[in-house]
RNA sequence: GCCGGGGUGGGGUAGUUGGUCAUCCUAGAGGAUUGUGGAUCCUCCGACCCGGGUUCGAAUCUCGGCCCCGGCCCCA
């Protein structure tokens, strides 16, 4: 038997009811915020990638040629792609630009709990707004995002500044390097790397900045910083708003373009892959040939927030099983039409079965049935039978609409 | 790419010192029941991940592959 690709999934009707019911929750919130929807391609030209990313990435992606002999790559991320629009296509559009997505995105890497070859992300991009007001908008809408699903998770923000300060007299190379062990809390490896610099007077300072949680201890330890107001302006935003989040200078981030506020979200029930949002401000256009616009934005990794929701059971619809015998086959249609004109779900009978057999069909799947046989389309009425109670009644159709759609309201 | 645990009908399972027709539950289709479901009974449908090896004989032993689960690496 064929199987399907590893480390992609299947949802059966279940489950994608429980996926689009968190995603539209999602797209409520940015909504209200006014971020309105894009979409870029699927695939994209490697370069895009690897531009933004390194050529290291290359391992991790799904690269392929096409017939024409271009390199293309499936997304592995949103972000690079949506900058990439941004510069092809509202350069000139008033800013700030606020923008989000719902899309796959693809990467070649082992399959675990939480992580997939095919994944989704729930992604937002502010583009143009380089203020305080900006990074603490971005942070209180992740909040907001994580709030309206329901996941139970910790906030962590962070700025680069701190550590860049601190490192700043270091080659970029080993600014890098030691950024790594930081972001790991890998102590023994970064002593290491200071000892071999020469600067072991710096591992007090950074292991301190790592573990602190408080601002003002924060611009103790890593000394003059020359966006210190916005930091503070920022923190002051979030503290004025309900947002729950603790401050964490160890964030790292994973690439370079970071240029300043940095935050990633962890959910408590996960296993080793529990990052469920990351994000931060950065400067990503000129690469692609635009202007320097700074962003800020980030993206919630939808399968482990379900994967962290678990089986939660999505509110069901209330289904209508059209019951008929032959001599109300013609009446059952019209029904169907006034029920589905209504907005309710309605399964029709498609069977070759008697009553009974349909009945105990429509018990499994619907929570009424409505009956149409002789009687019923000669007198113009229905007979309306509850499946969970067992009460059956034979009326109007207009009744009958009236009681399920009450049903529903419920 | 690395480490560990796994893979038996659609779902859940029993069975391996190698040996009847591979067990049971559930789901599905039909019937007992031609205008009333959920109970009961009957019938049907349907599986040893793939390939090589050992053997008279492999679901069982062995090797390789694929896939799943957890972890490492990575995590844009």
């Amino acid at each position: 038997m064929l199987q399907k690709p590893r480390g992609t999934r299947d949802f059966l009707p279940d489950e994608m009811e429980a996926r689009r019911a968190v995603e539209w929750r999602l797209r409520e919130v940015a909504r209200r915020w006014g971020y309105r929807e894009v979409c870029t391609p699927e695939f994209e030209d490697l370069e895009l990638f690897t531009m933004r990313s390194g050529e290291g990435i290359i391992e991790e992606m799904y690269v392929f040629e096409d017939k024409g002999g271009r390199k293309l790559a499936l997304r592995p991320e949103i972000t690079a792609a949506v900058i990439r629009m941004y510069i092809n296509e509202a350069k000139v559009a008033p800013k700030p630009l606020r923008w989000c997505y719902f899309a796959d995105c693809f990467r070649y890497e082992r399959p675990q709990k939480g992580r997939y070859r095919q994944f989704w992300q729930f992604g937002v991009e502010l583009i143009g707004a380089d203020t305080a007001a900006a990074d603490a908008e971005t942070i209180m809408l992740a909040s907001d995002m994580l709030n309206a699903t329901g996941v139970t998770y910790e906030l962590k923000v962070g700025h680069l500044s701190f550590m860049k300060n601190l490192v700043k007299d270091l080659e970029p190379a080993m600014q890098r390097r030691v950024r790594v062990h930081l972001d790991k809390k890998d102590f023994d490896g970064l002593n290491a790397t200071l000892e071999s610099l020469n600067r072991a007077d710096l591992a007090a300072s950074l292991t301190a900045l790592v573990e602190t949680r408080d601002l003002a201890e924060a611009f103790e330890i890593a000394g003059t910083i020359s966006e210190k107001e916005r930091v503070e302006q920022t923190v002051a935003s979030l503290d004025a708003s309900d947002v729950k989040y603790s401050l964490n200078f160890g964030i790292a981030r994973g690439l370079d373009y970071y240029t300043g506020i940095v935050f990633e979200g962890f959910a408590q029930n996960l296993g080793a892959e529990n990052q469920i949002l990351g994000g931060g401000a950065y400067r990503l256009a000129h690469l692609f040939g635009g202007d320097d616009v700074a962003s800020c934005g980030f993206a919630v990794g939808f399968d482990r927030v379900m994967v962290s929701l678990g089986e939660t059971t999505a509110k069901k619809d209330t289904v209508v099983g059209l019951v008929s015998m032959p001599e109300g086959r013609k009446r059952a249609l019209e029904v169907g039409r006034a029920f589905r004109d209504a907005g309710i779900r309605t399964e029709m009978n498609l069977m070759e079965r008697g009553l009974g057999a349909q009945l105990a069909h429509a018990s499994k799947s619907a929570d009424f049935a409505v009956v149409i046989g002789k009687q019923e389309a000669e007198a113009g009425e229905v007979t309306l039978k509850n499946l969970h109670s067992g009460e059956q009644k034979t009326i109007s159709l207009d009744a009958a609409l009236a009681e399920v759609r009450a049903h529903g309201a419920r």
